[in-house]
DNA sequence: AGATTAGTGGAGGGGTGCCTCCGGTTCAAG
DNA sequence: CTTGAACCGGAGGCACCCCTCCACTAATCT
């Protein structure tokens, strides 16, 4: 499980400082996004910009620890629906995926950059949700014309968008779901 | 018709610097969205900051000079189609809205943001496409559960998301829109 | 050509962010 | 309790951006 490569320090003040980072970083991404202030996240968890630079050298570090947790948690809930029919699995995991998106803006770029932490976490998201397409589509319920990237970018976008409110949202996602069906 | 509103300095060197602003504001919006930086326009367009100030008290009143001439097209694309049957008027006026989406960021972002000026380019573009989407509505071609405002924010955040080529995002509005479908 | 002003541009003050470096502090092992 | 290693925090150098202000320049008018 890739959340193996979170190294947490050793010492007892030095963990505490470290999760506290984690935590006010979690909360910053979600609000600004993967450009968000490294000195504000430090700020947020009371503690140094020193000690931040010190536990995570780069700011992809910082972020790839924040959100390996919860790709990986993607990767769990694809195996959890394997037993449903085809097209609610595929549905569920899409949902999920949006719900996931609290961290939207971080999601949303991850899809569209190009980096070392970026690419993995594609990775493990494509490797989570793809078998769940193809069975759909095998099965008749995702039309033929789609792919699972086309599938993907979609949900994202409109994850990324604005809305007034969480029902709209849902709406829109549920007319989107309803246009790739088979 | 609002591009009047748009005013013009007098001077001959003046009006070319206008224009030098307006054009490299066009370019630095497409590429940066709306928080393009006003230095690097003012550089972009060979001339000094001061000079960008001048004609630009704001950057809202920069941005506004730079889209509003694309919202008002969009407008006027919005009376041509009307001739039209419902659904192909509507979805003829929301792949014109994709395509003025060179400024997607920015287009993207006057949705959901709240100013003075993305305030008057919402309203503008919903006196234009709403009509369309009602007659559509009401000739059976939409679904009756969606709003106007639904399929703006699921375009423009489909739109706003990263594709492969721009095959992949009309494939992928193609699936939107027949979500929508009635 | 000379005067008149509209128009110019960039220096400068204030702000924020990135990242490095190191003197000082604190944990925990003995 | 002592002490060395681990750890801390923030000052400081650099870069970028915002916006104001005003001495200077040059387009236009006569």
């Amino acid at each position: 499980m890739s959340s193996d490569l979170v190294r947490r320090p050793q010492r007892a003040d030095a963990r505490r400082n470290f999760e506290a980072l984690l935590a006010a970083a979690r909360e910053a991404f979600a609000e600004n996004g993967t450009e968000a202030s490294l000195e504000d996240i430090a700020r947020r968890a009371g503690v140094g910009i020193g000690t931040l630079y010190r536990n995570f050298p780069t700011r992809d570090d910082l972020f790839r620890s924040v959100y390996v947790e919860e790709i990986d948690q993607l990767a769990a809930v694809a195996v959890q629906v394997t037993d449903r029919p085809p097209w609610e699995a595929l549905a569920i995991w899409l949902r999920r995926f949006v719900g996931y998106a609290a961290t939207k803006r971080a999601i949303y770029e991850a899809l569209n950059r190009d980096s070392e932490m970026f690419r993995s976490c594609r990775e493990i998201m494509y490797a989570a949700g793809e078998p769940l397409f193809v069975r759909a589509q095998e099965a008749g319920a995702v039309r033929a014309d789609a792919t699972f990237d086309d599938v993907l970018r979609m949900v994202s976008g409109l994850v990324s968008a604005g809305y007034v409110d969480e029902a709209q949202r849902d709406r829109v996602l549920g007319y989107a779901l309803d246009g790739i069906r088979g």
